[in-house]
DNA sequence: TATGAATGAGTCTTCATTCAT
DNA sequence: CATGAATGAAGACTCATTCAT
């Protein structure tokens, strides 16, 4: 009776919506969780969320009933998976180097399926009251923290790792080099006028730094070691 | 006849300003760079200025006419002063070695003095789309950061350089290093339930990653090396 | 992949239906009914109304259509009977003191077993634009009032009523008497500090009120009267 | 240099406002005030109040911050100075009946000025949840009706006042009375088909039913008793 | 220099309603 | 009979901005 209006996103033909078997609650969630990267979580509002999709910001009301939900969401199913992952094959006889190697490795893998990830965990949990900080800090494995920090700890005593580091920093130093040089690796290239270094160069350099640092490594890189034993779920 | 009552922002019991010999637009940009760091720039009204500093949002708008001119005054103000500081003494000939402890060294020094910076720098620095990214990428001093690569790239061929580093991304490692664990230590030695190392502690550990790694260094941390020469403008 | 979600409305425990013999429709029209009383019809959205009996708001949508509807029901199927047992006994010949003495016993019956009324009553039928009053007016046994209203005008006539009452604003005196006392009485001894009347204590005090007013009955009050005779339906 | 559009209350020409000597917020209170008792508080949004007063609802916001400190407004600067006037004068040794007298004549006199309360006492504070319940009660006078009931209590023990009523309900029933008949006299008199009582009429019935109910009251109503002199601030 | 009043656009959220299943 | 997905309109509230004072 009333001119009959097709619902909107029916209305536009171009729409970057399209996967049909992905339910709209995972194409929020990716959405979402891109825009973060982009933006920031303070400044993606649930129309820019909903436009991206074709969809109403109602629907993502709908969805996840307010903001807390659904950056809980994206925490929960995007980015605590991603963690465990990483740090679940980390044991506690590995040496050092090879915990961090592995974890490096696992971390690049990662961060190459989700490159959305190095960005915000740059902006939203190394950052002071960072959005996404205290629902992380929550989920990070603070016992493989500890077992990478005894591990270093016991090579200092015995004279195999260097003593100048902060057993526990260096955790934190392994993430933030490679969440940083991923998430700036584009920047960089542009100032820069070079380039930009692909994968293999970023994972050598990553992995050189926290070897050995300026100081020349004894061997060649790329030689076998027995750390490849613990890169687990690796091709 | 009613009871007159003043809007919200008058309410506020003791106002913060009180600080007459600073002008009002250094009082705004120092609260603006202040909430940048607590909360993003994003997140940051000039409402929430406004109140910060005891005035009314329409003042923060007459002295920057709008919010990017307010982030304007922010990097040219106040960061880019910062970073020529710290790249200023770089010279051709130093080591490279010497010229990252330089950095380091000022960074540090400049960080003590301006708290807000590493969080700021990680927010919206070092992220995608970040809001002060392509203002600061502008002022970066890259003729400094080639110097560098320069002389890592000489040192690689000599031998007397790690060669698996990327000598553009060291400049960027050390810059995120230090902005890293800056920004993030007090939030770590919450998780970690262990105390927060003192500035010194900080110091040696990213110098000490840097120079070698997980490696154990040659010689003992403190003594003095010739870099401290290049270390200017240090008390 | 993702863990699916159930909307929020889905969330809660356990819903409080369970009363398979009485048929959704009336479910639906109790709950509304209880919570017009409860936040006033103006605030009783269909989504509250499911949730209180467990079901979706398009439920609600589908049993009544619109608010409209819903509110009609509530109307034609619990209020309209309520008042046709109260007024429905009301006889011409009655004196004015036992017709009201058997309207105010009717309506104090009800109510025990509606608790609901008064709150609704006052809220959206005794006040302009009350939601119900345009619907509870047309509803009212206009001759019934009537009936009444001639009465006392007789009895002022004839002097054995009161002459400064004005005939036709009896009724809605004691409609209101009622239904006031019987809406506020926890809320008044919550501010008196005292305990609350019970039943007989209010419907003596409306009564009494009625009757004489301030000035002392003739006779003791509980003593039975001709008056009983018109107390139909009565226990 | 973009298209200057006047700001929308210049654009129409017939705006409700026209009252330049009454501040904004008053016209606001008023607006609201009005609207609370023609719809009730919660149907009443900022975007209705602020059409009424040719503003948009952002203004509304902007005076009174959120919809709690509206309704405060109105409470605390409507309502409150009312039922201070009404029950100021009431003194621990008048008689009860002269006591009541006086409250529903200044009842009534407060009314006729602010015919909106009624209405809005019915539908706010008189019902269960109502939206103006506790912010008033908080503010009635307890001490006074407290000196009414022991008044009564006194009369009663004496044997001059009616035993069978509740000495703390009677408080109650007084203003039920006058509220509930200025509150539906207009809509009464549709129904009935009768001309609406006038002002002295509702008067003499309230207080005719409260001294004497039905009874035929032993002397003529508009003769001068001691009480008048209890009536303070009356013409 | 500073403010108070005002606004339009935008935020999240709720609502009644529709419809395919 | 019942639901889940979806929507447009409206709610309270915030924001940057304007302007007269």
């Amino acid at each position: 009776m009333a001119t009959k209006r097709l619902p909107r996103h029916k209305e536009r033909p171009g729409r970057p919506l399209a996967n049909p078997d992905r339910d709209t609650r995972v194409l929020l969630i990716d959405a979402a969780a891109q825009l973060f990267a982009e933006q920031g979580v303070a400044a993606t509002s649930f129309s820019i969320i909903a436009r991206r999709v074709g969809l109403t910001p109602a629907m993502v009301h709908y969805h996840f009933h307010n903001r807390n939900q659904l950056i809980d969401a994206v925490v929960e199913e995007r980015l605590v998976p991603l963690i465990t992952y990483v740090w679940d094959p980390v044991k506690p006889d590995d040496s050092p180097a090879d915990t961090l190697r592995g974890v490096v490795h696992r971390l690049l893998e990662q961060v190459q399926r989700a490159p959305w990830v190095p960005s915000t965990w740059m902006r939203e949990i190394f950052t002071e009251d960072g959005l996404l900080r205290a629902r992380m800090l929550r989920r990070l494995p603070i016992d493989k923290v500890r077992i990478v920090g005894q591990a270093i700890v016991r090579g200092q005593v015995s004279g195999s790792v260097n003593r100048e580091l902060n057993p526990l920093l260096v955790v934190f130093s392994t993430l933030g080099l490679v969440m940083l040089h991923m998430a700036t690796l584009r920047a960089w290239s542009d100032i820069i006028q070079r380039p930009m270094p692909d994968g293999k160069g970023v994972k050598r350099h990553i992995t050189g730094l926290l070897l050995h640092g300026l100081s020349p490594s004894p061997k060649p890189s790329r030689q076998p070691t027995r750390a490849s034993k613990s890169l687990r779920r690796q091709p």
